[in-house]
DNA sequence: TGCTGTTATGTTTACGTGAACATTTCGGTG
DNA sequence: CACCGAAATGTTCACGTAAACATAACAGCA
């Protein structure tokens, strides 16, 4: 299993290449064309630089540049000469040296916290997604504890790091007071946040996903609703608690008390035995799909039946909301297109054209399934 | 909320930062200790060089670049002096300049289909965190759809890109033949794959967490598993219905028919419609915790309950997985060591260290939970 | 034919860093 | 006191790219 050989760990199908035009200007194959198979060198293999193309095809080095970034007046032939040239040498544009010359890496940062949230993970999809069809590359900044002290280490590694942007999936609050600065030039977006008014910010629209939830319950004939929230410190289950909280006054409804989770499906199993225990709860909307998980768990431990008995809404709807134990009535929220808003908001605050600050929300949508009914005249 | 007020972007905090020793070389603040808050220009701001922080310092460019890599002979009083100076000058080592100098970038690739399995994600999470612990930052390459064409894309987009090494998250049946070639001297490393033969593999050791699991069912008195298994493309897939065949093969017991899903807890629920109309299967080994969520949701609609006339055991382990109905036996995957050892194992490569090709495998654990219980005798 | 304007190509240079080599300084030694 | 060697610091240069600035070639036109 181990060979000690000190072959390269190159991929296989040498020659297997041919007739692939190659799509952009400056990409080209490894390969040398008739060469046999083994061909590197002892230790690195040397780099083809563009005046190696450029002394294969016969031209300057300025005109190898202009073929490899698109640029016109390059006769169609010359194009053609360099390209080969290009494709035999194996030809693959040093970015270092791209970047150094042009003052811009070409990358996007992305600080997030934790990668066990659907929503972050989704978020964080669709921004790599959006951004490589941009051109740009991610590049993942992960912070293991959301301590400010991580926080400002993650902004100080940052600082050293070949990106032109950053996009923060993090409760803003740890880096407000967070004494940390950045690269001059480097812009910031923010998802999940209040912060509106210093930073650029993409969002979900919490408050109407959650009104749309409060409001398909009371109108089901539910007298209130019960609220599993996310935990303290962030700012979207501060924002869907607050919206439900005022979603419920503006209907004249009285608010039961708040009770808390952790976004964990375990702390929705603990929220669930409590409200299990009281029978007045019919409805409950859940801060997120997990806990929801956990809650109709508890519900379904202590008898109390979904919908019959208790109706549950969640939020996010992940791709297993549809196959819970009743397949979950959920606020869907559309991370593609969230991810998609920050990686053009930020490309337009590189060049200078977008607001320094304010707020986009991305709406949201009920997905309605089975975990919700009508409110049954009280038991018993 | 849109303002149209042309400031930057920075963080607040100007003058906070006082007293806040800078960890390392290089390390400096943005903020000039005694100016005034706007101080930007207005198109980019101007680039601190090494040869700035030479002048302010009084010393060649060439000592601060000794202090900022940490370079022995440099006089104390001169490092103070030129840490004095990057500090004021808001100095910021410019990395594509050091990657072209130092011919290396410092930046793993890692290359993933889908972030919607969890495997995937915390393969991911721990290989962003692994790197940051060597200071390599992690640049993440999404490919949209599995096809081969997508893959050679994902490829020839890399080899545009800053990366020492690379870390592939998917099946490499699609690398295999793809025809793809990489930048000379980069690194992969390959997660999920049998072709430990070409490539570094690590992965986790699926044939041992599937014979636990099997043994385990056995153990409990049922005549024969069933197995629901992963997509026909995937190599764990692949890998634990092996392992599967071979335990119960090896017991002396009759394998059933195999039931193909798509790791989707949807599939998972399809399948599990099927296999709640078959009296004879009392046990069921799935292969991954999500589609054992689809499978729990059907056996319950049909009447069949868990664990008392069917056992279920999963993989993965997966944080929901002690929240579900009932709470999943599951064999548990370190996937923080999957990452941590792929981390290891390119740099090591990057070092020409290791051996160019072989597989390491991470142990599993069976955890028990409620899904599971000794055979009862035949129904009814 | 000579002039002008346009297009294709070449030459020079700087981006910021850090290795290699050169120079200075200084304490110690014969 | 001349000299040596080590330590501290300075100077030169190349990494690969692409902008800025030449220059050459050539078509259109008076």
């Amino acid at each position: 299993m181990e060979t000690a050989e000190g072959a390269t760990a190159d991929l296989p199908g040498p020659g297997a290449d041919r007739g692939q035009e190659d799509p952009g200007p400056g990409v080209a194959d490894t390969e040398v064309p008739g060469a046999p198979v083994s061909r590197r060198r002892g230790g690195r293999a040397a780099t083809v630089s563009m005046a190696d193309v450029a002394k294969l095809a016969g031209v300057s080095s300025q005109t190898v540049s202009r073929v490899s970034n698109g640029h016109a007046s390059v006769t169609e032939e010359t194009r053609r000469q360099v390209l080969a040239a290009m494709k035999e040498l194996g030809y693959r544009p040093n970015s270092a040296a791209r970047a150094l010359r042009r003052g811009e890496f070409r990358t996007i940062g992305v600080i997030t916290f934790t990668l066990a949230t659907t929503g972050n993970v989704r978020t964080l999809e669709a921004i790599a997604t959006s951004a490589a069809r941009e051109g740009y590359a991610v590049t993942l900044l992960p912070v293991a504890v959301p301590t400010q002290d991580e926080v400002r280490g993650a902004f100080s590694r940052l600082e050293e790091l070949a990106v032109d942007a950053v996009i923060v999936i993090m409760e803003v609050h740890l880096l407000d007071a967070a004494t940390v600065t950045l690269p001059p030039h480097v812009q910031v977006v923010v998802v999940d946040s209040d912060a509106g008014d210093h930073y650029t910010v993409v969002d979900t629209d919490q408050a109407g996903g959650t009104r749309a939830a409060v409001r398909h319950l009371l109108g089901l004939g539910h007298e209130t609703v019960w609220h599993l929230a996310g935990p303290a410190g962030s700012f979207a289950a501060q924002r869907r608690a607050d919206a439900w909280r005022a979603t419920l006054t503006a209907a004249g409804r009285t608010a039961p008390p708040l009770v808390r989770g952790d976004w964990s499906a375990q702390s929705g199993h603990r929220a669930g035995l409590d409200l299990a225990a009281r029978a007045e709860c019919t409805a409950v909307f859940v801060a997120n799909d997990q806990m929801a998980l956990g809650l109709l768990r508890a519900l379904h431990e202590r008898g109390r039946r979904v919908p019959e008995d208790v109706s549950v809404i969640g939020f996010d709807d992940i791709p297993e909301a549809g196959s819970f134990l009743p397949p979950l009535t959920t606020v869907h929220q559309d991370f593609a297109e969230v991810g998609r808003l920050c990686v053009a908001t930020a490309l337009r605050k590189m060049r200078q054209e977008g607001p320094s600050c304010g707020t986009t929300l991305v709406p949201t949508r009920l997905v309605e399934r089975a975990s919700t009914a009508v409110r049954r005249p009280a038991r018993g």
